[in-house]
DNA sequence: TATAATTACGTAATTGATTACGCAAATATA
DNA sequence: TATATTTGCGTAATCAATTACGTAATTATA
């Protein structure tokens, strides 16, 4: 098909669906071709009970990779046709213990005679392609099982957006937008403290000029993240780590990640030997981006903000860089 | 899949499918991660218009790889999510011209971000692949346009039973055979004349004795198909190839055309330079054997049977063998 | 031992494709 | 020019899978 030299592997999709409705197609004319009445999706069904073994529907359903809802109504197909025998099972009653009668154990002897022409037909067309169909199913099979398309996807995403993002240093144009973004997601949850509304309104008298630093994710140019080093109180830290908030429309791209880290190696730069933080169980991404950072929980916890319910801290790596 | 070790290459069609399911189920996630409101189906026909272009239902059909009811039902649901323009068509008022709206053109746009990130994730996959599953597919499909999976598989069929049939020269056990299969054909359109059964009840006199000859085709040992060399009246004539009959069970399956070729290798053998025929254009599967031994067909048309309307000559290559 | 959770499995509804069919318009043909 | 055939396309029916849901039996748990 010429359309999917356009499309690009995108895709990949519509491309199988198609080349799977032509085998199949292929493969129902195949069976009236040797007499057999029986639907090429049957097939797995018959080939999990060729041996006259006797299962169960969901044991069947898991062979075969479909679900039981599938199967059971296959089954309904070959009873109607005489090619079942089904008995209760000795021990467990719910279970439908089926199995081929003769007259199905005669249709797949007959079809394993089908199965090596078709095996035969394959390998022609097989011997005749540099790429093997069969194998490249089993790797990719391999590799969905190990990360399913949708992560990797996402994670294609974050990297193509990350290279869209900026992190800049705190200028007075920010301010609005540092006080928006933090007054987001507080006041979802709780109401906004005065220590919250001084460090918001006037965030150089209250943060900069103290000795702290305030860092600004840009997203194509806007700002969609901030956070703040604040100049700690304990002599035991350094910076408390605070005012941190990601736009809700850009969360879930690494934004938050990007700006903690940014946030953490300027803290470095500055000589810091030891952050801390305070934050709330409930913001589960934020708390998530702060162990991905190195920061570890608290045992004991000595309230700061009313809204807290958790401390962390880390403890910066003595970089003793020899350049 | 561990199933799809047992069943072998024949259960293709069950994996593609099981594949394909697996994939458009993630596409419908990936949609929506980007809050898309899109359906992965819709995906071929946005591509085909994405661009801006107006096009005919059918016209896309075709493009896409898919029927034109499919289309159609698509196109409405693009038409009731407001994507969609329609105009018609400047001279042919049946055509329905479709193109995308600006919203449309909007989601295409998105959509193209969203191709990118996709095709990129794909090529992490395909990058720990040692078998290319794009190019795979293009070779199957190519292939496939060239023969048909039946055809193949019909072709395996007869190679595999060719196998199994026999061609012997006559004994006296084979009478009843050799009578009933010719008194089969003879009868369905004809009725039977004198000399048929002259030859029929006693070949060994008729037909044996006057130097003539008898093949017997025998599948698993039972015979199947029946043919004669006549010693010809006409000096012009070495044999005549008569009585030519396939079992209607056993037919479709080359054994008529082993029958044949044999029946001339014997003529061959015999020294025989000339063979000729005479048949009924009704006999369609004859004449089509007949013509691939490479008999022709006479111009003028002398009748020796009543159900005649045909007659044909072959003429032997002389192998002047050296050995 | 009573209750809750899990498991087996069937039926119904849904989805995305197909084939079948019918109508209207355009094109070919006598 | 009249009639037959072909083409475009929408709707309905069908098919093979899925998810959703309900019931009964079994197993785990308090």
């Amino acid at each position: 098909m010429d359309f999917f030299e356009r499309t690009g592997k995108t895709a990949i999709g519509s491309r199988l669906r198609l080349l799977t409705e032509r085998i199949t197609a292929d493969a129902a004319r195949i069976y009236s071709m040797y007499d057999l009445t029986m639907k090429p999706k049957w097939f797995p069904v018959v080939f999990a009970l060729k041996e006259g073994e006797t299962k169960a529907v969901t044991a069947i359903a898991r062979e075969i990779g479909q679900t039981h809802p599938s199967v059971s109504v296959i089954l309904k197909e070959l009873r109607s046709h005489g090619l079942l025998v089904e008995q209760e099972h000795p021990t467990d009653r719910r279970c439908n213990a089926v199995a081929l009668s003769d007259e199905g154990l005669r249709l797949a002897r007959t079809l394993e005679t089908v199965c090596r022409d078709v095996e035969t037909a394959i390998d022609t067309v097989a011997a005749r392609t540099r790429h093997d169909l069969w194998r490249a199913l089993e790797e990719w099979e391999c590799l969905l099982d190990e990360q399913p398309l949708l992560d990797r996807v996402k994670e294609a995403r974050r990297q193509r957006e990350r290279q869209l993002v900026e992190i800049v240093p705190y200028r007075p144009e920010h301010q609005p937008a540092f006080r928006r973004l933090n007054v987001e997601w507080i006041t979802a949850h709780w109401q906004l403290e005065a220590s919250d509304l001084r460090q918001l309104d006037h965030p150089r008298e209250e943060i900069l000029d103290r000795g702290g630093a305030i860092l600004v994710a840009l997203y194509r140019g806007a700002p969609v993240g901030v956070c703040a080093l604040l100049r700690s109180h304990d002599p035991h830290y350094d910076f408390e780590l605070a005012k941190f908030a990601v736009s809700p429309l850009a969360q879930g791209r690494g934004i938050g990640l990007l700006l903690g880290e940014a946030a953490v190696a300027e803290a470095a730069k500055r000589g810091a030997r030891r952050l801390f933080l305070e934050s709330n169980t409930l913001l589960k991404p934020a708390l998530h981006i702060y162990r991905k950072l190195g920061f570890r929980e608290l045992d004991t916890y000595r309230p700061a903000y009313a809204r807290g319910d958790i401390q962390m801290e880390l403890e910066l790596q003595t970089e003793t860089r020899n350049e």
